[in-house]
RNA sequence: GCGCCCGUAGCUCAAUUGGAUAGAGCGUUAGCCUCCGGAGCUAAAGGUUACAGGUUCGAUUCCUGUCGGGCGCACCA
């Protein structure tokens, strides 16, 4: 509503200036200044035309503050700044209220409409059915969970699913390795294929079969496909609950093999194909100038299925189908994805392992010659992470089935310090994950600084509630305190924090300012005496505290960590 | 050789998608509890944003080049 309040008036004031062009209302950027000095709301609107304008920046800034027209109920002051910024303060009045109106709003407050229904398919993790889950995972779910709540908080149809490679040879092989060690358990002599999966968890999973089924398809012949079967689903069934109890549930978890048995991989290719998008040939067409003659076994081979990826931003053209016929990985992709957009989705959002950023390209390349939307796919990759402890990186190794499962991280250092721990930092950057400092349970670590608050908050409104004293508004107005209204202020921002985070697609900006509106917090209740002998003040200091309390559960909410009314008060340490 | 990501305080990272005087935490130093949770607060010190150019009212952000780190360049999945 403010918002709307500001550009309304803003257009009103380029109307009666005759600054008007349609153009500049499209462009117009309304931002919550860095530095609170500088206002609650900015536009740089004048910088912007003053050029179109013909007269200096500040000069236009002084006419449209001119004829803005000021609502006291929600601002007090337009000013001029700087180059020639325009700043908008809130009036007292309007800040007086805001702690009642976030207080009603509960678990509304923070949201808005921006995102008006736009349907958007979120997909993360898809791990290989072939092991437990790993800390790039954990991460991945962490980043994937928080982005579908804050899509949904703003607005948007959003739903999050996981795609499962069930069609591949991995998990022929898992298979393969499970009736090996089922065979080795019953004492019948077969080898773990060469390649095999030798995690200690087949064993565990060979365990739990039922012998009388396992011995049956141990001696038939196409006994595989059972031990396949057998495999996957409880390869899934952990999975699932491995990110069920980590907070990361899906709207639908998509099988591979779905898109086969259906026929989308062979329909998406004659799609492609009847966009001419498809050639046979023993080489591509386009390729990178310092790669031709790579390829030396080409002439000896039957021709293959071309994508003309390189005429959409891709560096080359790929195969889609082998020379032996056989699809390659890309097509069920390209296939999985045309499903996405058939079922509705305006946006598909995937989340990536940094090993697979060079498959950006030609994925979306793919999708333009599909005819799908430039902006369609967007692909955030998630990066790697660096477990620490004593200071030392925790060596992990895939192969040798050495890595920290998503599920020892939870029992180690708990769901809600992992995500916390995982969303502070931007996706795309490398991560140090100190697990002494989350494993610690005090002052340094952010994920309690921010619950701390919190339950600081219930405390106080137990204590208050004891006196019989509840949050209500005070009738002689705005707080003096300088820290009640700098946390007023600060507890403004939050759905515009929110929009920001969801429209950026940068969920660490939610751990970020829940660390900077607790910092506000805890300096008001320093500054503050909430509950005292003046009635009327510890009511309105209540709602302070409560609105505060609101926003941090919320926020907390969309990283999917509990906000917790009381916590374990730290023990005298005795050393 | 080509491409992608990154380089910000001693360390780990922010900086509202080009905004105003680049900010937090940890660590260091000096302070603050008769009272609502000290898992807290206040203050100090710490910077040529890797480097050199360019674009403009304005650059940590965009462009070019150099240096340094990570990753990827299959008719694998």
């Amino acid at each position: 509503m403010v918002w709307t309040a500001l550009t309304e008036g803003l257009r009103a004031a380029l109307a009666e200036t005759g600054l008007a062009s349609g153009e500049a209302l499209d462009r117009l950027e309304l931002a919550i200044p860095r530095d609170s000095a500088h206002g609650d709301w900015t536009t740089n609107l004048a910088l912007t035309l003053a050029k179109s304008a013909k007269r200096p920046p500040r000069a236009v800034a002084e006419a449209l503050a001119a004829a803005f027209r000021l609502d006291a109920n929600v601002f007090k002051s337009v000013e001029v700044a700087g180059p020639g910024f325009l700043n908008f303060r809130y009036s007292d009045a309007f800040l007086a209220r805001l702690p009642g109106a976030i207080a009603d709003g509960g678990e509304t407050f923070g949201r808005s409409s921006g995102g008006a229904g736009v349907r958007v398919l979120v997909e993360y993790v898809s791990a290989n059915p072939t092991g437990p889950l790993n800390v790039v995972s954990a991460r991945a779910a962490a980043v994937g969970a928080t982005l579908v709540r804050l899509l949904s908080a703003t607005g948007h149809d959003a739903a999050g699913e996981y795609y499962v490679n069930d069609a591949g040879r991995q998990v022929e092989l898992l298979g393969e390795s499970l009736a090996a060690r089922f065979a080795e358990r019953v004492g019948v002599a077969r080898a773990l294929p060469a390649d095999g999966y030798q995690g200690e968890y087949l064993k565990e999973l060979a365990a739990a079969l039922p012998e009388k089924d396992a011995r049956a398809a141990l001696a038939r012949d196409d006994g595989a496909a059972w031990f396949r079967n057998e495999a996957l689903a409880r390869m899934l069934e952990w999975q699932r609950r491995d990110l069920a109890d980590y907070g990361a549930t899906y709207a639908r978890w998509f099988q591979e093999t779905e898109l086969h048995d259906s026929g989308a991989v062979q329909a998406t290719l004659a799609a492609l194909e009847a966009r001419g998008a498809i050639y046979r040939a023993r080489q591509p067409e386009i390729a990178p100038a310092d790669r031709p003659g790579r390829d030396e076994d080409a002439d000896g081979r039957e021709e293959a299925t071309f994508l003309r990826t390189g005429r959409f931003g891709d560096d080359m053209d790929r195969v889609v189908v082998k020379s032996n016929g056989a699809p390659t990985y890309l097509l069920p992709d390209i296939a999985y994805h045309r499903d996405k957009r058939a079922r509705g989705f305006r946006h598909a959002i995937d989340l990536w392992g940094p090993d697979h950023h060079g498959y950006i390209p030609r994925m979306k390349a793919a999708l333009l010659a599909l005819g799908l939307e430039e902006d369609f796919l967007e692909v955030l990759i998630v990066q790697q992470v660096n477990l620490l402890s004593a200071g030392q990186q925790v060596k992990m190794s895939k192969r040798a089935g050495e890595f920290v499962t998503l599920r020892e991280l939870m029992d180690d250092v708990g769901p809600d310090c992992a995500k916390f721990f995982f969303l502070m930092r931007s996706t795309s950057a490398h991560l140090d994950f100190d697990l002494d400092l989350a494993r610690r349970q005090n002052d340094e670590n952010p994920a309690y600084y921010v619950q701390y608050a919190h339950a600081r908050i219930a405390s106080v409104l137990r204590f208050a509630a004891e006196k019989g004293l509840q949050p209500a508004a005070d009738a002689r107005g705005l707080d003096e305190a300088p820290e009640a209204v700098a946390l007023i202020r600060k507890l403004a921002t939050f759905p515009e924090i929110v929009r920001g985070a969801a429209a950026a697609r940068e969920p660490h900006r939610i751990p970020t300012y829940l660390v900077e509106c607790a910092a506000e917090f805890h300096r008001f209740y320093h500054a503050c005496r909430v509950v005292s002998d003046d009635a009327a003040r510890s009511h309105a200091r209540l709602q302070i505290a409560d609105a505060a309390r609101v926003v941090l559960r919320n926020g907390l909410a969309l990283m999917g960590v509990s906000a917790p009314e009381r916590m374990a008060r730290t023990e005298e340490v005795v050393s």
